[in-house]
DNA sequence: CGTTAATTTGAATTCTCTCAAACTTCGTGG
DNA sequence: CCACGAAGTTTGAGAGAATTCAAATTAACG
């Protein structure tokens, strides 16, 4: 298996335990590797002719702009995480997905995926499943900014991130490389990066995370899953769900 | 075609026009018409056995709960719409979903909706497209929550539920009927209810729309859509996509 | 007609944002 | 290797907005 697919293999896993065949349709979906650079739009919002991509390396942001340059990032995307899927569908795409760092990305055709379920109707089960954890996350980022104050925000939002980065082999137990800056959080979170700094100082004087030098690290999980009151079901990715025929 | 599909066909007419034997085959798929009183769940969070529904008559919300009691409501459903099909693919509902008013629901189960994709494929994609329509809209409430203000937000939040009724016929060019609480547009768009009803009063005063007694009326409705900066675009429901063949 | 739910208003408080500016880090070119 | 500039981080002070708390009014329903 090509070395950029391991973490999309990966993810999948948690879903159904996938046979070599499939694991080969996989491989034969996305094809081109691209590369981009960051700070430049991969998909851009209102555009005709998309394209869906496999993250192979690096992180992404999926956002919308409002027209008084006021940004709201709805999620990153990381290694194994599909960009654009959901626009496939669409006239046009609805939102914008930026490089944060430089990516490599496989470039999946709506005509090959449509074939690769064809042969392999399980992989389209498990896709299916990967955009409804998709949405998941996005529900719950919902919550987190309608419902939740800053610190538990905050708390959430690393949180989760372990839990996806440690299912595709990026995170160790209580630490992961985490290239965004505040600004990024804060757009995200619906935030200013002023305050994320101050809830930030706060975290690291209270000994319950640290976030410096591109490096996220928990101190205190525990206290931290209690703060943001984080349960990890809606990530769905206890066991795999599907072990042997569909 | 029973009178509680219409608005599902009506809606999914947005995307493809259907010929006579894909409508037959969605009669064919939702079955037995359930009905469930307001105020009690339709799913529930954690819920192991689920099934989906399409809404034939009343309004339902979609929601997450935090242990202290607070409540993000994720959106809201009106005829036509369906009720947990994401959570299909899932171990358990990552949601819950109470009727606003008594509603009437045709129950689909998982093995019919794909039984009904293999005899009218065009279907599939039809249901694909009304499944992303919906995340889309959750994201559109995420940017609303995070990056604008209560009354931008508010006034968002009529003018897309006005697209979505007008599509499905309940709605006139102005008005629409409306059973939902100040306490429901708070816990939606992350305000709360005192406030939304001083945003209210607000745009009585500056007559830009009016929403009393069950009944929203837009009286400036282009001023609204600048002050919201309504693009429904995210809504893509302005000519079937697919007219011929997929 | 009475009871409960929903809406409306007021006053005070608490957050978070805005504005301003210093400091750090990092990459680039001299 | 150092100087410089840009981007990102950190801190302070003040303003403003939405919340909380309290309570009156109105509407809805049995």
């Amino acid at each position: 298996m090509p070395i950029e697919l391991r973490p999309l293999a990966r993810k999948l896993g948690a879903f159904a335990v996938l046979s070599d065949d499939e694991l080969a349709v996989l491989e034969a979906v996305s094809r081109r590797l691209r590369v981009f650079p960051p700070g430049q739009d991969v998909i851009h919002q209102g555009q005709e002719r998309r394209s869906a991509y496999v993250l192979a390396s690096g992180w992404t942001s999926s956002y919308k702009l409002l027209p008084d340059g006021r940004r709201q990032i709805v999620d990153f995307q990381i290694p194994g995480d599909f960009l654009g899927l959901r626009s496939l569908l669409f006239r046009t795409s609805d939102h914008n997905i930026m490089p944060v760092t430089r990516i490599e990305a496989s470039e999946v055709s709506i005509q090959d995926l449509v074939g690769g379920f064809n042969r392999a109707p399980r992989l389209a089960a498990a896709v299916l499943w990967a955009a409804s954890r998709d949405e998941a996350m996005v529900v719950e980022h919902l919550v987190g900014v309608g419902r939740r104050g800053p610190r538990e925000r905050l708390a959430h939002f690393f949180l989760e991130l372990h839990a996806r980065l440690r299912l595709v082999g990026f995170a160790t137990a209580t630490s992961f490389d985490c290239p965004l800056s505040q600004y990024h959080l804060a757009d995200a979170l619906g935030l200013t990066a002023i305050h994320v700094n101050r809830v930030l100082r706060g975290f690291r004087e209270a000994d319950l995370m640290r976030f410096q030098k591109g490096k996220a690290e928990f101190l205190d999980p525990a206290e931290l899953v209690r703060l943001a009151d984080f349960d990890m079901a809606y990530l769905d990715q206890e066991e795999p769900l599907l072990s042997g025929a569909l």
